[in-house]
DNA sequence: TCAGCCATGTAATGGGTTACATGATTGA
DNA sequence: TCAATCATGTAACCCATTACATGGCTGA
């Protein structure tokens, strides 16, 4: 009964920023770049909208139309029971799929030997850059959500993000050193 | 001319580990599984030997039959002229895809407030124990290949690998930690 | 005036996974 | 004897992206 075919996590990141309360995909898209787009996923909106009636079919969420002048109409979502109870045992279980890190960057890097030496430092460089500056956001996030109690579990996974982008920033210098150690070796 | 599409990125990984020698598809997966799949991607067998009849028939790799007697015959691919262009083209390039970090475990403890705390606080304790299984293969890895000159690229990449580890683990811990104060506070 | 926000979708494509299929050799 | 290694693929499926489509309101 219930479901036939387990849905792909991403319905389940959806079903759980529902329970932060009744929303339209629009504002999905929204909530989604401010958080689980860090961490998880990031997708176009029209899966979102897609992925929103399948739930809607599954019984997971019930759609309600709200006409609005001055703005266009739009369809609000809540998580129902089966929803919330779906949701708890996609959380409890083990079966969340794998941990994915997919770094062009990296990839660069280890394929090294095929470039300019220059060329991979600036593309490091680049990278440095971009973590410094997702740094910098993350830290105004947290600023802005310390002490909130409503906050507690996002926090961490925010911490998380900190720790990550530091991490990059000192592998990069790292990198970059040595990278200019190299060039000196063979200049000299 | 040349290409009248660009390749995914994974054709490009593909090419890449090619200009490590002349290689069969299961060679192929047997050194994705010990570097490209800790950073990049993990394809399917199936993908593999999809993606390198794609880069013959650019032109971009040649194929050579070879009979074996007491093994399967097989079937060696090597990066042509072109193949080294296109990929040098790539590496140069700056449309090599986003850095993507797609984190089961950070959209469980986001949501952690729909959980028990037992239930997350073990989940996170899983992946403890996982990163720590990760840092010293990485760590055995290190001891390997350390000095090798033709390892120096790939070394960086380890070496980021080994940081991120390190970094989850810090993480995981001071999670576990606030989680069980949070319950200490609760029971008192 | 004009970019940007609000708001929702369809159609086409394709990258990637899963399941299926085969089968000899080698070492524990 | 039995699992693992070597070795290559086909077929079906589907999640996800990209491009396309519409259009009023608001603030700089």
């Amino acid at each position: 009964m219930a479901h036939q075919k387990d849905l792909p996590s991403t319905a389940y990141a959806i079903l759980g920023l529902l329970t932060w309360g009744e929303m339209s995909g629009y504002d999905l898209g929204k909530l989604i770049e401010g958080s689980i787009a860090h961490f998880f996923f990031r997708p176009a909106k029209s899966q979102i909208y897609a992925e929103l009636r399948r739930l809607v079919g599954r019984g997971f969420a019930t759609e309600r139309e709200v006409a609005q002048d001055s703005r266009p109409d739009k369809r609000l979502y809540a998580v129902t029971p089966d929803g919330r109870q779906a949701l708890r045992r996609w959380l409890d279980g083990s079966e969340a799929g794998p941990e994915v890190f997919r770094s062009p960057l990296c990839l660069k890097v280890f394929l090294g030997a095929q470039m300019d030496r220059e060329t991979l430092a600036a593309q490091v460089k680049t990278a440095l850059l971009q973590a410094e500056a997702s740094l910098a956001a993350f830290q105004g996030d947290e600023r802005e959500i310390a002490g909130r109690p409503e906050f507690f579990y996002p926090n961490f996974v925010l911490q998380r993000g900190i720790a990550h982008e530091r991490a990059t920033i000192l592998w990069a210098s790292d990198v970059l050193k040595a990278l200019e150690q190299e060039q000196e070796r063979e200049g000299a």
